[in-house]
DNA sequence: GTTGGCACTCTCGCATGGAGAGTGCTAAAC
DNA sequence: GTTTAGCACTCTCCATGCGAGAGTGCCAAC
């Protein structure tokens, strides 16, 4: 029942091929292990294991079943005389087949949806509650990139006059993102010339990417010239925009946790949060919208993040713009938890995205 | 020198009227311990004092002095044979007349007076920044509010067709602020129908605030009426909007502190700033633009601030907009640079909001 | 008023030792 | 052959004690 429908839960290429095969009870003490380990963050020993989850054998059957579990990679000892801590390995076997399905409850699902539905009209503001939802829901840190534009295609341009040759400019892009930026005029203009050039060139440059725009600057003279000139400018330095506008939220979750408790790891990590221009490097390279990829431990990419999961999906539609959610926290994290918040989450993103874009 | 000049540092009501007579010797081993301390966090010792500030007399003769001291309630010691500590009084009284002067250096200045001309023509980007820099300058964590305007007044009004019947409508208010939304219409409309009314809506109720806005429905039919709704809407939730929208930023280098290694304390803190419907606690009752509140440890009215030192100033126009940035750190803080920063930055803010008010 | 000297106090680091928890192994029971 | 009881062994953790070091407070001398 549990490898065919659980597969999914992880769309990993590497190592989930390699994984040991076990018998139902080595199967039954491992999920055992794992669940106690993320509960308390303690190495489990096996008289508490037999206890808390009514197993049918003896501590010492269970002690024979943890040293073989041990030589198979998927658990370890701090010391002699300690309980089993899972290995990255160990967690991966959990998650490709053990794992509960990663599924939200439904009322949470309800309250969640239904925060989002009020937030439908303020578009600003969707970012940021994704990452304060997704905080709360998995209980770790969350991040969330804004939605990219495939080409960042111009739908709409409005000159807003400030003072006698200082302008808003107002650029509605396709995909419902709005960008200002203000411009200084060489020369005067007056407020009905403006409002004629903002409709000459939502007519005339809808759809327009930067580089179309570069190009009509030469077509133009004056004030058009120079706006169009500033608009282009506002479309190119997307991407860089896009760094800066990365959201994070739910750093008190991780502090909280003991494997953080004293040390330079958790300053690192916060450091790596906080500085929005590295934030790229965590991404996943190739993931589809809906899949949800899980990184554990040491097989992700970044140094100061050893000893942390992430877990992150991709929202958005197809063809048009990309976006991505996920959570960071300790190895021993809740990945049934935080998979299901990342998909649920991805999934109203990509709803609210299909609004805007009028499908 | 001292006093006169700077008095000026803090404009805090209270404490500072009943502050001690201290002679010049005393005033100067003050000053040394609280360097000292805020630089090394650890108690500080008479006669690691006479070694490293060159003090003419003797470890004994200082050891007088901080007894006097400390009767005055400026100093403490945490046990018996450790050195001595500041009080919050002590701060205060260094504050108020101990303190060099509180400015940034020239090179800082222009680093970052050039950050904030650069991104002068990305309004979305200021409180980003202003928090980035605040962070970066003091060494502690910063909190920045967006500007909010006196009454909220609507300048320009755009709706952008998305679908047949969905619009955004982009509202920009006095003090360039932009707002943006998706409005579900119940029937359909055309491209230029909407142009007209923006036009229209933009001519007849620029200046208005939420409530003139309510006023207006009234008098409008079908899509007029609703469109008028949605902006009165937003105008109104503002507020809410306001607080949500609070930047914060350093978090890493509060994490460094000593005073926060181990311990409940810090993710208090962090959760304070995390949890922006609570931000509203912090800010100083009265404060004039420019003038920067000092509140020392039980100085200020949060709880889990508490050995929390705050330094707050307001940005923004004489009658126009409003907002305030500030920094919060442990008591032991270079106030010196915090203050500079604060109130260097807080004026390049209020350049910002000028030039979009058109001044 | 200042200073050297000195006893006193408190922390910190380190070693010691016992209790407790848990494993690994062996031999017996099923 | 599998499971289990028993037991020795290991390691952590905590409390205790001790010595070194740092620093003060006070007194007497300058």
């Amino acid at each position: 029942m549990e490898q065919a429908q659980q597969r999914s839960n992880s769309g990993r290429g590497g190592p989930a091929a390699d994984l040991p095969q076990l018998g139902p009870r080595q199967r039954e003490i491992l999920r055992a292990v794992i669940r106690e380990f993320i509960a308390t963050a303690e190495p489990v020993a096996s008289g508490a294991l037999v206890r808390r989850y009514r197993l049918a054998v003896s501590p010492a059957t269970v002690r024979n079943e943890l040293a073989l579990l041990e030589e198979l990679g998927l658990l370890t000892h701090p010391h002699t005389s300690a309980g089993r801590v899972p290995t990255d390995l160990g967690y991966r076997y959990f998650l490709e087949s053990l794992m509960p399905e990663a599924m939200l409850l439904p009322d949470e699902q309800l309250t969640v949806s239904h925060q989002f539905q009020q937030a439908q009209r303020d578009t600003a503001e969707w970012l940021r509650l994704a990452a304060s939802t997704l905080a709360r829901l998995s209980a770790e840190a969350s991040i969330v990139t804004p939605p990219s534009g495939a080409r960042g295609a111009l739908k709409h341009v409005e000159a807003v006059p400030i003072q006698e040759r200082r302008v808003l400019l107002v650029a509605v892009l396709e995909g419902g993102a709005v960008r200002q930026q203000l411009l200084d005029l060489s020369q005067r203009v007056t407020v009905d010339e403006l409002r004629a050039l903002g409709s000459r060139f939502t007519d005339e440059q809808a759809g327009a990417d930067a580089q179309r725009l570069r190009a009509a600057v030469a077509r133009e003279r004056g004030t058009a010239a120079e706006i169009i000139g500033a608009l282009a400018g506002m479309l190119a330095d997307s991407d860089a925009a896009r760094a800066r506008d990365v959201y994070y939220d739910g750093i008190q979750n991780i502090l909280i946790q003991p494997e953080f408790g004293q040390g330079a790891r958790i300053r690192e990590m916060v450091g790596m949060l906080e500085d929005r221009t590295r934030l790229a490097e965590l991404l996943p390279p190739e993931l589809q919208d809906g899949e949800v990829h899980v990184a554990i431990g040491n097989e992700n990419r970044v140094e100061t993040l050893r000893g942390c999961s992430l877990v992150f999906g991709r929202y958005g539609t197809p063809g048009g713009v990309v976006g991505y959610i996920g959570v960071v926290g300790p190895t021993r994290m809740d990945y049934a938890r935080s998979i299901g918040a990342v998909r649920y989450v991805g999934r109203l993103m990509s709803d609210l995205v299909r609004v805007v874009e009028g499908n």
